[in-house]
DNA sequence: CGATGTATTGAGTCGCATCAACCCTAGTGG
DNA sequence: CCACTAGGGTTGATGCGACTCAATACATCG
């Protein structure tokens, strides 16, 4: 619960600097635009595990997710757990017209988020012209991976599921130019089998018996327990049951 | 596949009698730009079961469902699908910036649609200061919801699955001022067997059997077979599984 | 009246959850 | 250095909930 409030000088003071200048809600301000938000934004760090915010809570601040990894999640009443979504570097969190949040909002490694109080950053919201339209896109962007993610919860097996996830995290990191050639590429998931559990709607159990599932059929393959390869693309997308085309 | 064009003259002339009016995207539009979509306007009929688009497809038009329902479904190679979405009366259909549906919108009964040609509406889009927050205020409320439905759909048990659809349409229902007193409330379900499979991640057999279990233990009851009656409202909340608060 | 689409009900199966034991790794402190 | 602990991961046995397959009922329409 410690809360680190970092001086302007700690980490971007330049707002140019910013590793994800060029993916966050600020990507398309002019430089008065980005003057204004750097002029009221501040940056705070949150320790793994604790919560940015709660379902219920009253928010105060919205921003852009920085570094780290935070998961969006809601719980039922006897302790089922679902993720909605994961927020990575360049993330916006919060809503504009929004004061309680409807979501647990938890960093899943130390994060740093560049915020705003929520009614300083609608002023600026309502007079930049860059600013809504990006978050629109965003937004839209959002909607069409949950919207994604109910096929996969609503329709898939468990392989398939598993299969899913890492075809599209390993697609991404090899777009971001990762280690290792096509056919024998390797990337790191960031998540718990228990994370992974919540985001796929399965047990961890089950989340373990599929990777060792496709290990044996030799769709993927397991260094540590973290490190995954994977040798063949095609056979990887031809588990997650998806239509070739779309 | 027949398609009808209506002439201006035939369905809402004036902007000002759209029933849909109030809740659409146009809903905080000033005299003016109610004029520039209205000049572009066109309405167009969908038959009960047409695809006002397919996955795939080029979109030429983005626009609002006027009257109907139609829903936002998604299919996996050998049949599956999944609903992500219905669309009412007032929803918006189509984002600006993407030129290929990455889904099925088909028409769940004989659809109105006010259209605007994709571009012409983009022009607007981007002078308009109403249009835009509109559109970001109506996309972050079909996120919470794609979100709401991740939680069912990843969670929740079939007689879960049922009792909150219900819930929620009871609930929506009732605020609009339907029949019914507080222990008697009536509503109509607009949806086939097979549509609310698809919606909720089942197959027709398990939503008929959670249908009549409810009815057993008279959570509903059933008048023929699309008329509900909710005689309790906080018991059949009890059977969502969701957390009393929030 | 048959025909077709929609809904219900039953019997049997299977996939995933549950419960439980065990393994592995990293960190801590004696 | 090693015992101890705790968190994360794997593997096995068992049961249940939802799917599958199949038969029947009901409704609407020509």
């Amino acid at each position: 619960m410690k809360e680190y409030l970092l001086s302007k000088g700690s980490a971007f003071p330049d707002c140019g600097d910013c590793p994800i200048r060029r993916q966050a809600i600020c990507a398309r301000c002019s430089v008065d635009e980005l003057a204004s938000l750097d002029a009221i934004k501040t940056y705070r760090t949150f320790a793994k595990g604790e919560a940015i915010c709660y379902a219920g809570q009253t928010i105060t601040h919205v921003g852009t997710l920085v570094t780290g990894v935070a998961v969006i999640s809601q719980g039922l009443e006897d302790g089922r757990r679902q993720i909605m979504g994961i927020l990575l570097p360049g993330d916006f969190v919060g809503r504009p017209g929004r004061l309680v949040s409807q979501y647990d909002i938890v960093a899943a490694s130390e994060v740093v988020m560049c915020r705003f109080k929520i009614g300083a950053f609608e002023s600026i919201l309502a007079e930049s012209p860059a600013l809504g339209p990006r978050l629109l896109e965003m937004t839209l962007d959002e909607l069409d991976a949950a919207r994604e993610w109910m096929l996969l919860l609503g329709r898939k097996s468990a392989r398939e599921r598993i299969a899913t996830l890492l075809y599209l995290i390993a697609t991404r990191s090899r777009s971001l130019g990762e280690v290792g050639d096509q056919a024998n590429f390797t990337f790191e998931l960031p998540l718990t089998r228990e994370t992974l559990a919540d985001y796929l709607g399965l047990t961890i159990e089950t989340v373990s018996r599929q990777f060792t599932g496709l290990r044996k059929d030799k769709v993927i393959d397991l260094k540590g327990q973290r490190q995954v390869k994977v040798p063949d693309f095609p056979k990887l997308y031809a588990e997650t049951g998806d239509h070739p085309d779309g």
